[in-house]
DNA sequence: GCCTGTGAATTAGTTCACAGCA
DNA sequence: TGCTGTGAACTAATTCACAGGC
């Protein structure tokens, strides 16, 4: 809206880009202060702001990428996505010997994870993206819990649980198509999950 | 579970799996019927079965992958882990015509996306990954309403509506990185949010 | 005695509806 | 009059607690 040049917008208006109820939008709004005037609505560049102090996103926020070897790393390492929404890739990591000998072209130096406590300290990483393989997921884990590191938002298709200390977003990218895949089963099922056999021992 | 050779399990061991409580899994289990049996537990294989056909899974399903071009989509097109879920990325389509002449290596043959509607109906795809940028979105979603596609796993960083017709899953990475951002911020709060100006004009 | 399936109780989340301010 | 902020009403989801079968 900020990009139209509007200038204020209502929780109605809000509602129908966000696909929910105006009610909803200012009870969660009105959560986290009181951002709007009555009778007029929300002053955009001022509500905007209010958002992303919210999110802890007032200055750039420095992100470590670990599995940047692989192709979902190398994808998400060179995203430019990111940058336009205050994160920043500060730091690859990689155990792969092979990668860390020779990075792939256009990404910059690819640390060892051994490394990763040193470097999030220095460089202020509270933050990881986590894009190595199931097996490896848990050696990593140990690894991140021994560092500066706060979140991650995890790629790898193991559940990994967040504690007191690290909070994770697990995003399996299967679960998501199995989920999909439920919905077409059901528009597609009249009424029968227990059509074929299902005997007792 | 069952690649680790046990043939029951109880709801409190799921739970312990899923991080959840072992009556919701209970609960959510029998919404769909009754899998286990009272005093012994849930028999694995027959869990298994079952979970799969509920997800329309009982044969692979064939996946069609938009914007196969970007980094994203061909992380995603060579991603093996779809096919030990019963997923199967059969065709891959992008718009930019570099990209048609010339795929990238490790690909097959890239369609142009307005060949959607008609591979998909002879391929049997219901089901699409949609990894182009946001400014392709909008007029991708128009092609995809015109073909046999009925649900939708979305990366483009834009919402797209999900309609009685066309079932979508938004996934947008960036938001799950503010979300992060958000509980860190939390914690390194001790209590401010109007902590600076915050003027009314 | 153990564990499922499920109604009842509880808790959480959403929407309504209106007071209060521009 | 128009729109926010918010208690009250309502709806949905989770957890409890126990009947019933192994």
């Amino acid at each position: 809206l900020e990009k139209q040049g509007e200038m204020l917008c209502s929780s109605h208006q809000l509602a129908g880009l966000l696909h929910l109820n105006p009610a909803q939008v200012r009870k969660d709004l009105a959560y986290f202060g009181e951002f709007g005037k009555r009778g007029v609505g929300y002053a955009i560049p001022k509500l905007r702001e209010q958002i992303i102090k919210i999110l802890g996103l007032k200055q750039i926020r420095p992100v470590g990428l670990i599995g940047a070897g692989g192709r979902l790393g190398q994808a998400l390492a060179l995203y430019r996505g990111f940058e336009k929404r205050n994160f920043r890739v500060v730091a690859l990591f990689d155990k792969d010997p092979f990668i860390l000998r020779q990075s792939p072209m256009g990404l910059g130096k690819i640390h060892p994870v051994e490394e990763l406590p040193r470097i999030a300290k220095e460089l202020g990483i509270e933050m990881v993206i986590l894009t190595v393989p199931a097996e490896a997921a848990f050696d990593v884990y140990e690894i991140i819990q021994l560092s500066t590191v706060k979140a991650i938002l995890n790629f790898a298709p193991v559940q990994l649980p967040s504690t007191d200390e690290i909070v994770v977003h697990n995003v399996d990218l299967t679960m998501k198509l199995e989920s999909l895949s439920y919905y077409l089963n059901c528009s597609s099922l009249p009424e029968s999950l227990s059509e074929d056999d299902f005997s007792e021992d």
